[in-house]
RNA sequence: GCGGAUAUGGCGGAAUCGGCAGACGCGACGGAUUUAGGAUCCGUUGGGAAACCGUGCAGGUUCAAGUCCUGUUAUCCGCACCA
């Protein structure tokens, strides 16, 4: 088969009969197949992409047959830093070169013959689309989820930019491997946080991999304690938080964070030359060193003490950089003898360690931090754990000190990049009005083209004379724009609800439109975006959701991720392992269907592995088989007269029946390598049928056209081609796919597996309606039976249906 | 440290509810065809001479365990001073 001609002829023809395109006019109930779409930071599609789309292109294609009305849209996410660092690097505008990649992607994705419906292609860095990211940012600033405020930052010194928490990966930037240091700078973010709650109980009703709804829960991290108020001596207020306010008899200082707003207030006069300098090491610390459990504690006494709400004792005031100020109230009591870095820190420092806490039933070794019983607590003595914990919170909240709390480790979502690549966040800051939106008239907010966007730690677009100078939405006064970009993530959060409406002008989608595809039904994609892309777009549904314009809470119903395909070597493929290999030049070798079906047949879909040779080559022969037995069997004449049906016609058509059962079960589970496998396996029974010397034609056309039917969507080109040369009408591809006629899958006979005392002595054949006392009067009767039983009398008789016999004697 | 996953022939990988371990394929071996090689086709292929032994390791439950329970090791992934 000339593979490069037959894919061009099928693609062609498909093109033309709109076969590939949502069918906006059906009745036939919807299923949206989604693959995370294409970031064209290389100039071509590697084996990744083709594992993500190849595959999950037969399952909608599989779907397709089976009768829905697929949409499976693809895209591109075009914004970014590496386009920008391609830049940086070698002067091309990221424009360019990412229109360039973009087309070299769109002839590939085209060439593997997915069925992506192409006239609902969005690209990200266009105006048609970032217009609608800008407005999704102004919906979210009206709602007041979009906020601008100071904070401590990552920083990637090398990036020149604002990194997400996500992007930093040991203290070091995701991309470029620099340090990453805090600063100080005002930032836009997302209020995420609000959603909080929601997005932890929405994942108990996703069908998703657990694993991916754990790392999301973890993420969001949620955690039940209690908010304690101290007083200072000089009057000041403040809380912290804990989970352990059974401990709370045995505080012996308090901790602030060194960025607490009380810690200079709180620093009398003779301590104030080293709470300075601890502060200012504080906030020069990188990451590495902070995140470092096993580093040191180092903190500062500020000279105040606070007064324990609940004895009145008097407590020292530190300042420590354990303790974290994006978390909780940036404050914590410490309790040195039931926590680990209280305990090490009071350790270094001198402070007192008072136990509260006993072991039940043991000895209590300091620090304990287990649950306990509690002691030296008044009128709380003896009780244990939660139960405590409980009485204690009550107590706190009827003398005002505070009371029971939740809290999580989520942030809201850091979203301005001091980068060029990227949507202008589209605000105006006006010395008299503030931070303005720009009205939504006036969208898009345009990305100039001639920008310096070599870094030198200020944004490109703020050197932009032009692009920066305009003039207050509200009172007409000069104004400058916000010089930001919005992170890439922003972009995707929402381009699977544009693909519904991916040529609206007028709003970003139509809400009519959304209703009809949304959401999602089967999501395909990498599992490294758990807490990144896929958290961010479910709080923009969620969001979205809330201000009226989508009427579902969760896009993404069903996910899926793909492995990852190592090198051969079996490590991840990189440049400096010089283990990359590209798909091009096997798609040139044998084709694109026999790639595609070495991926599927080769791997177990969500495990992936290293990439191996030789099992194309086994796909390419399959191929072969496929094509010489299709067409030894098309040009059987049809029979006139009456065919034989004995033993090997039934047993053919089991074969064809089981496959059928089979491949379907695989093909929705996403289990590609077993319906492969089941394929292969009813080629072979197709083929040791027609070597017999007397056949029934008829069966043999109708299992060989149901071969090719279950084999279409996962080698399309091929089975095009193959159903053409039976004398198929139409496209395979408008045809339904076979369903198993469970008559021809009940057999007269099945095998048991015979047991004596549990082993296996041999195998036999019984009727299938037999009574389970048939059964083991006909195993009793066996020889092999017979000769283990002398002597004995059978205790126990236990017999599976059709599958084993075990007799228990003695 | 916390959380999650994985561990099966020479290799990739299969095994519904606990029910014949190793489907399917690769590789290897033997045969047919061929001057030869390749390609193709047909067999055999977990180990062991056998009794038997075999799903990382040690126990346990059960008539029966890759599957369930307890402990343990290794590897991978995620989080990591979150009070």
């Amino acid at each position: 088969m000339d593979m490069k001609k037959i894919e061009k002829k099928w693609q062609l023809l498909w093109e033309k009969a709109k076969l590939n395109s949502f069918d906006r006019k059906s009745d036939a109930p919807k299923l949206y197949v989604l693959e995370m779409f294409s970031y064209p930071s290389g100039a071509k599609l590697h084996i990744g992409h083709w594992y993500n789309y190849g595959p999950t292109d037969s399952y909608a294609r599989f779907k397709k047959m089976q009768g829905y009305n697929v949409f499976q849209p693809m895209g591109f996410d075009a914004f970014g830093l590496p386009a920008e660092n391609y830049a940086i690097k070698t002067g091309v505008h990221p424009k360019d070169s990412t229109e360039k990649n973009i087309q070299t992607m769109e002839g590939q994705l085209k060439a593997m013959g997915a069925m992506f419906d192409w006239s609902a292609e969005i690209k990200t860095c266009e105006e048609s689309y970032y217009k609608w990211t800008q407005w999704m940012f102004l919906q979210l600033y009206k709602k007041g989820l979009a906020y601008r405020k100071e904070a401590p930052v990552n920083w990637c010194p090398s990036c020149q930019t604002v990194l997400a928490n996500e992007q930093v990966v040991d203290g070091r930037c995701e991309r470029c491997s620099s340090e990453v240091v805090r600063r100080d700078l005002t930032q836009w973010f997302f209020r995420i946080t609000a959603y909080a709650e929601e997005l932890l109980s929405g994942l108990d009703r996703l069908d998703w991999p657990e694993k991916t709804k754990n790392m999301q829960r973890n993420w969001i991290g949620r955690s039940t304690g209690c908010e304690i108020e101290f007083e200072t001596e000089s009057g000041e207020k403040f809380r912290v938080y804990t989970t352990r306010c059974d401990t709370v008899f045995g505080v012996t200082y308090v901790v602030l964070a060194p960025e607490h707003p009380l810690a200079r207030k709180l620093t009398t006069a003779d301590r104030e030359a080293e709470v300075d300098a601890y502060i200012l090491s504080a906030s020069k610390a990188n990451e590495i060193e902070r995140l470092s459990s096993a580093r040191e504690k180092t903190g500062v006494f500020t000279g105040s003490y606070a007064i324990h709400p609940l004895t009145g004792k008097r407590l020292p005031i530190y300042l420590a950089d354990y303790v974290l100020a994006s978390y909780g109230t940036g404050a914590v009591m410490a309790v040195p003898a039931h926590d680990e870095r209280d305990f090490a820190f009071a350790t270094k420092y001198g402070l007192p360690i008072e136990k509260v806490i006993e072991k039940r039933g043991g000895e209590t070794t300091l620090p304990f931090t287990e649950d306990g019983i509690v002691r030296g607590s008044l009128e709380f003595d003896g009780l244990f754990g939660e139960e405590a914990r409980d009485a204690i919170a009550a107590y706190i909240s009827k003398k005002g000190k505070g009371g029971k709390k939740v809290n999580y480790r989520l942030r809201d979502w850091l979203v301005s990049r001091q980068r060029y690549w990227g949507a202008p966040i589209p605000i105006i800051h006006c010395e008299r009005c503030g931070a303005v939106p720009v009205p939504e008239k006036d969208l898009p907010v345009r990305l100039p083209y001639d920008v310096e966007f070599r870094p030198d730690g200020k944004s490109p677009l703020a050197k932009h004379e032009k692009f920066m100078h305009t003039f207050c939405p509200q009172c007409g006064g000069p104004a400058l724009r916000d010089p930001d970009t919005l992170d890439t993530f922003v972009c995707s959060s929402w381009y699977y609800l544009r693909y519904a409406d991916a040529n609206n002008d007028r709003a970003p989608f139509d809400r009519e439109a959304v209703d009809r595809l949304l959401p999602v039904d089967t999501y395909v994609g990498g599992a490294e975006h758990a807490c990144m892309h896929l958290l961010y777009a479910r709080f923009f549904t969620k969001a979205l959701r809330d201000m009226g314009y989508l009427d579902f809470d969760e896009p993404f119903k069903r996910l899926v991720h793909q492995g990852v395909i190592l090198g051969p070597d079996g490590n991840r493929m990189s440049k400096s392992h010089g283990n990359i290999v590209s798909p091009d030049e096997y798609v040139n070798e044998y084709g694109a269907d026999a790639f595609r079906l070495y991926l599927m047949f080769g791997f177990s879909y969500t495990e992936g592995g290293p990439w191996n040779d030789d099992g194309i080559k086994a796909i390419a022969k399959f191929l072969d088989r496929v094509e010489k037995i299709v067409l030894k069997v098309a040009d059987y004449r049809a029979a006139r007269e009456a065919q034989p049906y004995g033993q090997e016609e039934k047993a053919l058509d089991y074969a064809r029946n089981f496959a059928i059962q089979r491949v379907t079960k695989d093909m929705e589970a996403f289990s590609f390598n077993t319906a492969i496998a089941r394929l292969m396996e009813l080629l072979n029974a197709i083929s040791k049928y027609d070597g017999l010397a007397q056949k029934n034609i008829s069966l043999l056309k109708a299992t060989v056209k149901d071969f090719v039917l279950l084999l279409a969507p996962c080698a399309p080109h091929v089975a095009e081609e193959l159903w053409e040369k039976l004398g198929g009408k139409g496209f395979v591809f408008e045809q339904k796919y076979p369903v198993e006629d469970p008559a021809a899958l009940i057999l007269d006979e099945k095998e048991y597996a015979v047991q004596v005392n549990s082993k296996i002595v041999c195998k036999a054949m019984f009727s299938a309606t037999a009574a389970d006392s048939e059964i083991e009067a006909a195993a009793l009767a066996l020889p092999a039976v017979r000769e283990r039983m002398e002597g004995k009398t059978v205790k126990k008789c236990i017999v599976v249906a059709g599958r084993l016999v075990n007799l228990i004697v003695g």
